[in-house]
DNA sequence: CAGTGGTCTAGACCACCAG
DNA sequence: TGGTGGTCTAGACCACTGA
């Protein structure tokens, strides 16, 4: 087989799967017998089978051989784009507008979930996030002043606290979750939407090895939508 | 290097870049070089900077070497559970409670969305997911029946549309998005929420080929929050 | 306990593309 | 155009686990 043959290998066996000539639930061919069907090595098999695993398809176990999932696992891969980037994909100009920068002592939620003891101060940060002077995002956020003092120094009516973090934490540990809120009369202002409408939220936070860097709301206004392949 | 090694290496690595030993934008060492600081072959070397290039931590050129990436690449890999799977996680009892069951024409915004021509007729299905007499998400969803007639004798009151569909038409195609809406009365009143509540929504289209299968979106009742980490 | 997949090796060829 | 990563091969050993 000539070079790549592993991804066409893959697809090929894909095919094979979704035309039903392996039932959900079978078993498939071993490696070897795979190999020699497609004449190349085991290894070459191997990384395609592989693949599939990895898309959910397929499940491997030693002794047991491949298995084709009855219940394929149903998964999308987000990209979480930095704001400006996402501006600019639409085309258009993107500006931080940041509305609070404010060193505080953190409220109980916010200590808790940044883990931090009472005494320790952190940042508080608000941003509206334009594109092309109309609103795109609203962003609140909190931020571990001990984890990152230089922030305190930072440019951030220039560059989004996201894009700063990146660049200098980079590397840096996170889960996200994504829900729905009402927006209040605050938010609503700034986002040019009625009052209670329903906001598109993405709460992410964010640590490096045992240190809790930030926790951000993000809200977008209503009709928003986040978008994936599936 | 013992069996696994690659998984330690990519560990190892990915640990050398996080700790800054080589800084964002940097050239890495050439692969041969690599496998002769770890004392591995080269395609082991290989397979675990294979892995850091899909995480999005570095960028791999032929000709110009592995570099560090300035931005590294945040993602997030989403599992789209079955509901059933994800209220029995919960330790609750599944039920899905199917409220319309119809055979009709599409309106014209479903028909697009399904490719259909105006004469086809769908099966217009509303399903209301209980865990353990709970509301636990609203389903609305519109499927093509000439994509799949045995629908109409599928037993929709004992399993959701979606399981039996996956069971049926496994390894379709699709795409999801996610976004917040607000409650109308009808779906407030099934999910227990008042009118206007901003709730949590999931749209998913999926076919097969060329051929439309289903549209559908589900809605979660205020407050519920799809996690993963980044 | 035997058969399967998981992994490693040493060597090879080649596509790509920066210099 | 030469150096880099992408890929393949043939063979090997071993962990796991189902029969």
């Amino acid at each position: 087989m000539n070079e790549r043959s592993h991804l066409f290998i893959s697809t090929d066996i894909r095919t094979r799967i979704t035309t039903g000539e392996w039932s959900p639930g079978a078993l498939m061919p071993r490696e070897i017998e795979l190999a020699d069907e497609y004449g190349c090595a085991r290894a070459t098999i191997n990384r395609a089978l592989q693949t599939l695993a990895d898309e959910g398809l397929i499940e491997r176990k030693r002794r047991a051989g491949t298995r084709i999932l009855e219940l394929p696992k149903q998964h999308a891969r987000l990209e979480i784009p930095i704001i400006r980037h996402e501006v600019e994909a639409m085309g258009q100009r993107y500006h931080p507008n940041l509305l609070l920068n404010e060193e505080r002592h953190a409220p109980d939620v916010i200590a808790a979930n940044l883990k931090l003891r009472t005494e320790q101060r952190v940042l508080h940060l608000q941003t509206l996030h334009m594109a092309d002077d109309q609103p795109f995002a609203f962003e609140d956020r909190w931020l571990n002043i001990d984890a990152v003092p230089e922030v305190r120094v930072a440019p951030l009516d220039k560059v989004s606290a996201n894009e700063w973090l990146i660049r200098h934490i980079p590397y840096a540990s996170g889960n996200v979750s994504f829900g729905a809120i009402q927006a209040d009369e605050h938010v609503a202002g700034l986002l040019e939407a009625k009052p209670g409408s329903a906001l598109f939220s993405v709460e992410r936070t964010t640590w490096r090895g045992e240190q809790m860097i930030t926790t951000v709301q993000i809200a977008y206004p209503p009709g928003y939508q986040l978008r994936s392949a599936l």
